[in-house]
DNA sequence: TTGTACGCGTTATCAG
DNA sequence: CTGATAACGCGTACAA
């Protein structure tokens, strides 16, 4: 950032005022097309580039969103981040990303950040692991703020929110499992507590329900691949041999059911010869396991996208029908080859 | 962002002027302990939360940071934007990611657009593709820029980097291989041209030369996974019944590597026993693939921060020892199951 | 220790 | 179609 150069010096040179710079900038249109040239051509000649920043501040909107995830680390959300930016960039807005770690406080931090930054609007995944409500401060923040969750609703706001129909996506996936055979399927959940979470069990329940199987079993692994995997490895024991012993686990997403692939690998239990494995996701990577993973898809890359057409209308004022603040996607299964037909 | 509060506003309220507003938010410990107090409770009964934006103008500091990377997508990065944003989040930084897509247009567009963002420095990995040098425009907006670049350099430019020891890597690699009992060793390539992979390649050449061994192939792959599987799967009929086939492959990146592996999978060879196959990078599932890939490890998230560290110098104008300015790091053998010994 | 006044780079309003 | 001029919200010399 050595050099500068402002509008100040583009008008000066090119014998106009500032304004008349600005409205070569911004609406080339409305300027005669004499001075147009002239200026368009001094501000080639400094290699002009306004600065976005102070334009910010008459304008009142800095065209930029902020985009709130557990980790960006975690696969889950490469898609979803990508999806946000490429629509972000189509509309002139930039992306500003923050890793909320799940954690609670962190989420309020950034939430105050943001803020400060004075972001147009953010998208946020809400933090599994927020127990408590939202506490009044924050809440009134979120409330100063234009807002679109994913996937994870706030109890008592009526926040716009981009989800997928977890139920559906459940029941479709056990529903299979039963289709193939299967009667002792065990649930491997995620954080307890979540939504999502529990709408997945309930969508496990409920194929379970309706084909009158009563047996039922889960264990809790937090939506993370090493937890998955070492639960298996440490309750593997006392599954064995006993009537506990599932044909096929359904986990709560892929990560997790790559964590159990591997305890198998390890436990030499062949996949799916002897235990079929269902995941949900459809992450990146889950057709490169051996065996390539059955799992429900989730279209992250579209729900980027249309969080943020949400986001932007929402910044623009413009009335949206209440029918399409929020949005529903269907899931879709992928078969693969990690569950057996019995 | 319905509603303004402003320094003003907490300066009419408490009594004060603007600026103690501003001493008390910046540098509390100026302020007399009456005043401080004063202030601080109306500044926590508006909930006022200063404007970023606008400081940043007299501040001349955005507190941004850009990070330019090929696609966020990729895996490979995942741990590399999180160590930037980690490092820069403990010195108030925030930072602004874009893809470039391996595209030389987006790259200076979107160095442009952070130029107009002004923001304080940026983190380039310049693009695979970029084929021309960089052009005289784009050129000097790179010189008016605090840049630090990561993994690939530009011709031309004394710009500090960041980087891993590529050739060091190949050649322990190819090593390892060799010391595994294997003759003929294949080396699937990156992107030509690249530094990167230039310098993988002759890694690969030296380790074989070393060993006095004159059998030699490549197929290039563009280290892209498709790609790597679709090679493979084209070239396989040519090299089964020939002496152009190798016992073992050295991809320039584990994608490439799962790619292969997909694909031997496919062809019903088993690896490794039929086939030996070795990665690069160590990115995350390299452990979940079947058999869990061999590879070298390349410290990407300590790639971030120290990216970071640098740059953070760079603004403060601290003049850094040349000899600290760039930093080349090691890589690592990661033995797992991919390679067998002949 | 605190307040005044100006500057940061741009846009918007309103005359001309 | 163009040019003054007043914001925008804050930091900071400088003065008091």
């Amino acid at each position: 950032m050595k050099k500068k150069c402002t509008i100040y010096d583009v008008a000066k040179i090119a014998g106009v005022s500032t304004s008349t710079v600005s409205r070569v900038m911004n609406s080339p249109e409305i300027v005669a097309e004499e001075t147009r040239q002239k200026v368009a051509n001094t501000v080639k000649e400094l290699s002009y580039i306004p600065n976005m920043m102070a334009a910010s501040m008459p304008r009142r909107r800095t065209n930029y969103i902020g985009l709130i995830i557990p980790d960006i680390t975690n696969i889950f959300f490469s898609n979803l981040v990508r999806g946000v930016q490429d629509v972000c960039e189509k509309h002139g807005y930039s992306v500003l990303v923050v890793n909320s770690d799940d954690s609670q406080e962190k989420e309020g931090h950034y939430l105050k950040l943001l803020y400060s930054r004075r972001v147009d609007g953010v998208i946020l995944t809400v933090a599994g692991y927020r127990e408590k409500e939202f506490p009044e401060e924050e809440l009134s923040l979120l409330k100063k703020m234009n807002i679109v969750l994913i996937d994870r609703e706030i109890n008592g706001m009526t926040t716009p929110i981009v989800k997928v129909n977890n139920f559906a996506g459940a029941y479709s996936a056990v529903k299979y499992l039963i289709t193939m055979g299967h009667r002792k399927i065990m649930y491997l959940a995620g954080i307890e507590g979540t939504r999502t979470n529990t709408e997945r069990e309930k969508g496990y329940l409920s194929a379970l329900k309706e084909a009158r199987i009563s047996w039922e079993k889960e264990l809790t692994a937090d939506f993370r691949l090493d937890t998955a995997y070492q639960k298996i490895i440490h309750h593997w024991p006392q599954l064995k041999n006993s009537d506990e012993l599932p044909t096929a686990i359904f986990a709560a997403n892929d990560l997790m059911a790559i964590g159990a692939l591997k305890a198998f690998t390890q436990l030499k239990v062949r996949v799916p010869e002897e235990m079929s494995i269902m995941g949900f996701d459809n992450i990146p990577f889950s057709d490169c396991t051996y065996p390539p993973l059955t799992t429900i898809a989730q279209p992250t890359y579209l729900m980027g996208q249309k969080a943020v057409e949400i986001l932007l209308k929402l910044i623009d004022k413009k009335k949206i029908k209440n029918s399409k603040k929020s949005i529903e996607l269907e899931t879709e299964l992928i078969q693969r080859d990690s569950v057996r037909k019995i």
